[in-house]
Formats: C-alpha cells, structure tokens, sequence
DNA sequence: GAAGTTCTGTACGCGAACGCACATAGTGAA
DNA sequence: TTCACTATGTGCGTTCGCGTACAGAACTTC
C-alpha cells in the first residue's frame, strides 16, 4: 500500500512506464481539493490538469437559467482537464469538487509537453477519454429513459468506486445539483432506499448498507460505464 | 466548388496538410451510405473510420429493452469510429446513417497508422473529438431539462447544418427514435411547428422554411453545440 | 440552552410525456 | 381501382417529476 499521499493512488500516474513516471512526477503538486472547490468554469482556458487521489469532482454543465446537470464524475481513476491535450483549452463545463481530498496536479505546459512526446502517456489519456465519453453517453441515455431511482443508484455506485470505504459526505441538495432534478425527489427516492435498507443517511452523510441492492436497483448504465472503464483501465505496473 | 465527391467535403479531410493530404487520400475509398446502414453495432471491433461528405450518421445508444437514444450525430464535419484512434476498438454504441449520402472510409490499420505519425491529422482528430464530447455533454444536459419541442428544434437544426439545402428526408417514426421519445410526441411537436410556419413536412419529407425562427424555439444547446464545434474546427487549407 | 441555520420530510396541484387504442390519409403495387 | 401498407393525427387515463409551501429535526453559534 502507498503513503497517505502518492501520486501512483491516481490510476493514470500509476500506469506511466519508469521513464515518464520520472519525468513527470517531480513537476507533480499535490494539493488539497476542497468540497466544492471549483477546478475550472465554463469556457475559462484551463491552467492545470488534475489527478485526483482520493477526492471526486463531477464535471457539470450549468446552463443559462441557473439550472444543471452532471456530466460525468472523475475520481483516481481519471483526470480532470482532458482538453488541454485534446486540443481545445476550454470546455463549456464547470468542474467542481463533489467529495473532498487531494490531486496532485501538473501545469498545462508540462502536460502538453509530455503529451506531445507521444509516450505511452498520450496513449494513458486517450483511454482514459474514452471511458469519460463513455461515460457521458450513458448519462444522456439515462436522463432520457431512467428514472430518478434507478438514476440516484447510478450515481451513488459511480461515487463509491472513487471512494475508500462505504460512506459519502453529501446532502441530498447537492446530490440534487448534480443530477439536475429537485431536492425534494432525491429525498424521496433516498428515502425509499433506506427503507428498502440500501443505504442510510442523516445530514449529508451516506452510509452503504447493501451494496448488491444498489446494484440490483440501478439501471443498466451503471454496469455499461463501469465494465467500458475497467476495459479502457491499463493494468497497474506498481502492483 | 469540388466536384460531386470529393474527400475534401469532409472537413477533417480538407483540413490536412498536403504531406498527410498526399499520402492518405490514395487509401480512402467512397462508399455509399444507404439510410439505416449499420456502421458498426455495439461492442464490435471498428473495421474502418468514415469520413461522410454528404450523409448523416446517428450514433445512438439501444438499451436492454429496446428503447433507444441519440448521442451524437456526425455529417461533414467529423468522423465516425474515434474509438479507433482514442485506444478503445470498440464502443458501447451503434452508428446508423440517418441520412443517405457518401462517405470515405480508410481501414483502421491505416488510420492507426496515420494517426500514430502523430502528425497535424492526430491533432484535427482530437479536436474534433472533443467537439464530439460536447455534443454528447449538451445531449445529456437536453435531456435533462429541455421539453420535448425544444428538443426536436436543436435536432432540426444540428442535421440541417450537416445537409446542403433545406429539406431532409425523415418520418416521425426515425425522429422519435433519434431523440429516444414517442412517436406521437413527435408528430405533436412537428405539428406546432408546422402551425407556427417553421416547417413544412408530409409523409417523410421535413422542409425546413424559417430557420431563425427554429433556432428561437430550440434550447441554448443547439447553439452551445454550434459555437464550440465552429470553434474546434481548423480553417479549410484548400479555400 | 436559546436562537438561528441547515437538512430533511410531506403534501398538493400542475404539466409533460407515456402507453395504448384507433382513426385518417397519402403512396405504391396488383 | 382496389388493396395493402406506411405515415400521421387524436384522444384518454396514468405516471413521473416539477414548483411551491411549510413543518419538523438536527447541528452550530453565541
């Protein structure tokens, strides 16, 4: 097991072959993502990517009249900020940090600099694209055709596999945020869980009870993003 | 003008710089592309990318029980089968054509091969993926908040763009399936529109007569989707 | 421990879209 | 012309989630 803080507790850092980890990981900056720290806002160029360790931040769309919508949610197993190589240095989304932690983080230069040394690092990122438009695909197929059950069960599964443990510090308002529908049916549909035995909750904290019965609940698309990421997912090389 | 094919049609073709433009264009090979031709279905191992010129390909994803909905929709602009080069092979998606036309297609073995040169064609690819990710974010968003008009607007107008003229051929059947909604939902929507002057449709023929007018009614996702694909694209060499 | 704040629970009417059933109207083939 | 088929129009009851309003409960601060 790895200290309290290493960069190889981000999926993406831990697949880089010796060469580029050596490279790279003196320029990594570990800092502190606070809840609801925001990594970039919509259309702002993006100064630095991010890998996270054990924080999570969900990339969401906010649109004109207040309201949003979670795109995709990033935790170890990914990075925030896949469109400075892609080439685009903006994106019409906001990042913000949904459960506190770490990520170390790299300044865009760097990035682009390592990127277009075309290693194995160029090949490390695509994958990890593709999984993440994987994943936003299936959040449009699910907002369209699920319903606020099924979709909360998603989401809380999402969640966990970028969690140690089984608990989630997270009001039903900010889950709400998220997943763009009102305070009010998160409850209710939290509240069915619970009675079902699922989960249980009391302000902002969220304990995982039954975790094959979240599965059981949820719809189809969790199992379709978690088995396309687990694909995409090079093998670790530390381990 | 080009004459009625021309690889240079296809924007992400046009867009390469003589060198590439030399060494591909003897590959690429025009394909018909009749409306409802599976490119490839889901899970499969990509064969080849197409370039289409002057047809509309729908990439959707078909669930479980059947019901089905529109991720993205790639014309002249793009490319179909990304997963090819982003590392995956394969997608948890289907790509239909959606509107008959052409396209140009190059074996993957040659576009990875291309790709791999990590020449200008590896950076249009990129950035045209991400206009891709854009795309597939707003549809998420869309469905969330937007109502069923809204919707078939944004729809309208994204095929319209990748269409010369102004009329496409579709039934409200093929459009409900697109947009994941019922067919009934449709005809109501169409109708309105038609009674407002923005259409004009009968029996699998949409004219389209006032586009400001649709893009009025549509969502700000249309034109999000818009600017960032405008945005993302490099400047035509050959113009 | 009192007051204020945050989080959660509940209720009611409303509207959008759904599922289903069936009617009408163009279109093409025999 | 007639028939079959496809595309579109319409109606009805239902369900889901929304907007609003408000009440209770738990934690924080002073």
């Amino acid at each position: 097991m790895y200290p309290a803080q290493d960069p190889r507790l981000n999926h993406i850092l831990d697949a880089l072959p010796t060469l580029e980890h050596e490279r790279l990981f003196p320029h990594l900056k570990l800092v502190p993502m606070p809840l609801g720290m925001v990594l970039y806002e919509s259309g702002a160029t993006l100064r630095h990517i991010y890998f996270p360790t054990d924080s999570i931040v969900s990339l969401l769309y906010v649109m004109q009249d207040g309201a949003s919508a979670e795109i995709a949610v990033v935790g170890n197993e990914g990075a925030v900020g896949v469109s400075l190589f892609m080439g685009g240095e903006t994106t019409p989304s906001r990042a913000i940090v949904q459960s506190a932690g770490s990520a170390y983080r790299l300044t865009g230069a760097r990035l682009k600099q390592e990127f277009n040394r075309h290693g194995e690092m160029l090949h490390i990122l695509l994958r990890y694209t593709q999984s993440l438009i994987t994943q936003m695909a299936q959040t449009a197929v699910c907002n369209r055709h699920h319903s606020l059950d099924q979709q909360l069960c998603r989401w809380l599964l999402l969640s966990l596999d970028r969690l140690r443990g089984s608990e989630l510090k997270m009001t039903q308002e900010l889950i709400a945020n998220m997943l763009g529908v009102r305070r009010e049916g998160v409850t209710e549909a939290a509240g069915k869980l619970q009675k079902l035995g699922a989960i249980r909750y009391s302000r902002g904290k969220i304990t995982v009870l039954d975790r094959p019965k979240l599965e059981k609940l949820s719809c189809e698309c969790y199992a379709v993003v978690k088995k396309e990421s687990d694909r995409l997912a090079l093998p670790n090389r530390s381990s």
